[in-house]
DNA sequence: TCTATAAATGAAAACGCTTGCATGATTTTT
DNA sequence: AAAAATCATGCAAGCGTTTTCATTTATAGA
């Protein structure tokens, strides 16, 4: 333990308790000269701030909690720096929390951050069923917002449209003359937007007049493996698809790999259409046709809007939905 | 703030203060039942605990901070990855900072954890002038762990041998008939590793007796875009590379993206070797040769030490080295 | 010069928990 | 059945800050 407290400051410098802790945070409420003997003692002391102690006794803090179903993907990872930066900028203290795209996981995550009392909770999407904890929280004044999906009306978030994003990718393969269109989906667990993004895909079927093939859409988890796996059934299929749209980057690459591992072509003889834009996508062989996803932006947007928030004491209210649009490279073609 | 604090679940199930506090963190010392009032009583009051005032009353902690140069790179974000699920198993909470490969954000970032008091550092790598507060965390209590080099023989570290590594690659490349041989080396900012890999640069060519050439090695952020600029450079050079060595998987992507819009070919006409194998490399077209380093182990084993010796109030002992490996894929070929 | 105002400080009560010590209630031992 | 040991519980003193309120001191107004 760091030996010196704000009391033996106190005694060095021959001033108050209060003193102290006002040179220290606040020295315009203490002359100058008193703020140079307090620090200089403090200095000598070896001093350190005991920050659970001021946030208990001044029931603040200036920590954020976040969650994310995972770090090893990159969207995450991004969502988080952008957090992490407005953090830092308005020096804050940042939380981290993995769901592993479990819901019981997510719950304690949420939790814990109760219990630490953070001032606020960002979280990339949320699992329904603990939507209500949301609430929970709120009531001991700890605000919440959650990226990539709107949990209701009645919460914070900074989405995207994830049914018409889905849609527009979608439509574009379509124009290109696919009717065969295979769709890798993420998880639907510690997340809405994927049951969207099946739903807007399901919609440009109906609407093109195009029939639905339940065997050709799949869920995983947003990896290379699981997305080279999910295609490498698709292709197993009577009547494999001639292009396949993938609800993240990552499934996108492993389908590629899946194509190219068949001795087929991407784009020309399966045309395969990513979703967030990762870092990676503009420099893959061949480059990634993909649905650009604000991620690092919707990161600090949140962390900005947390914090001014908990600064002016104001209740958060931000719901925003962000655009996204088609970034189109080289991984799509007509149909031949 | 949530209302009920333990004193209000006491007094509703009839017990004291003490009572309530033993019969939810220790149930055990506590009469079944009453434990069991005590619960119902938590439960229909809403209580929840407060992490702050716990900590600061038995001056424990269960929170570890990290500090990482960025998430936005991969081989960071897997060290974060195997970090937190130690300490999501071992139920310890998790903080995150990013030092940007500034040493001035690095300092920061240990004061501000210093500050909150936590259990355990853990920093992936660390500015040469930040490692004396080191010692002082370490006088409060506060073992560090650093991740990816050795601070000194002094300190606790899990590393490998980036002087090797390097070699080892470096000798890869000219076992296959190259001598031409760029280096793109990360920054030398809040990280001494990357002095070691330049300093197996240089053995291994002095040791083969090829000259060094300063114009060949570059030192810049793990981006695609930094690699990317960074090759293109190299190949205005009025002898070009016929092969280059890449600190990070990153850069190499990068580079190689350059060597294609130079209208070259990986690995006919350029060779290029990564580091770390990125989840992306094997994925990559072509597969990247690369020396893989692992970083998820890396992360797994710094979070258990940590909280092993945490909770045994043990003092941290863990001075490691963690052997590196060349995979050999498709980016490197024999000179033309 | 004397009061009115502002500026600087101090005393002390929180904040919500943990824990050492003491006590009373139960069991166990002999 | 008394003594010894064990178990359950309560009391109260912290943990290291912040902050309200009161007090003292300096500054200004008239």
């Amino acid at each position: 333990m760091s030996r010196a407290t704000i009391k033996e400051v106190a005694a060095r410098a021959g001033v108050s308790q209060s003193t102290v802790s006002r040179a220290l945070t606040a020295p315009r409420m203490v002359k100058q000269e008193t703020v140079l003997k307090v620090r200089e003692a403090a200095k000598t002391l070896g001093y350190v701030y005991n920050a659970m102690a001021g946030s208990l006794s001044s029931r603040r803090s200036d920590a954020l909690g976040v969650i994310i179903p995972s770090s090893a993907y990159s969207a995450f990872a991004i969502n988080l720096m952008g957090i992490q930066d407005a953090c830092s900028e308005r020096n804050f203290s940042c939380r981290i929390a993995a769901s592993q795209f479990q819901p019981a996981k997510e719950m304690l995550a949420m939790q814990r951050y109760h219990e630490q009392r953070v001032a606020g909770l960002i979280m990339a999407g949320i699992d329904p069923s603990n939507i209500p904890y949301l609430r929970t929280m709120a009531d001991d004044g700890i605000p919440a917002l959650v990226l990539w999906e709107s949990p209701g009306e009645a919460f914070n978030y900074i989405a995207i449209d994830n049914y018409q994003a889905t849609y527009d990718g979608l439509r574009y393969l379509i124009t290109l003359g696919h009717s065969r269109i295979a769709f890798l989906s993420g998880p639907y667990t510690c997340a809405q937007r994927n049951v969207e993004r099946v739903r807007g895909y399901r919609a440009v079927l109906d609407d093109h007049g195009i029939a639905f093939d339940p065997a050709l859409v799949r869920s995983q988890l947003p990896t290379f493996l699981h997305g080279k796996e999910a295609m490498r059934a698709c292709l197993r299929l009577p009547e494999p698809p001639t292009a396949v749209l993938c609800v993240n980057d990552y499934l996108a690459i492993g389908a590629i790999r899946a194509i190219h591992e068949a001795d087929l072509r991407v784009p020309e003889d399966i045309s395969v259409c990513g979703f967030d834009d990762v870092d990676i996508s503009a420099y893959f062989n061949p480059p990634i046709t993909t649905i650009k996803t604000p991620g690092q932006l919707m990161g600090r947007m949140a962390g900005e809007a947390m914090i001014t928030a908990i600064e002016n004491g104001a209740p958060l209210q931000m719901q925003y939905t962000l655009d996204s649009e088609l970034v189109i490279r080289s991984t799509c073609a007509p149909r031949r």
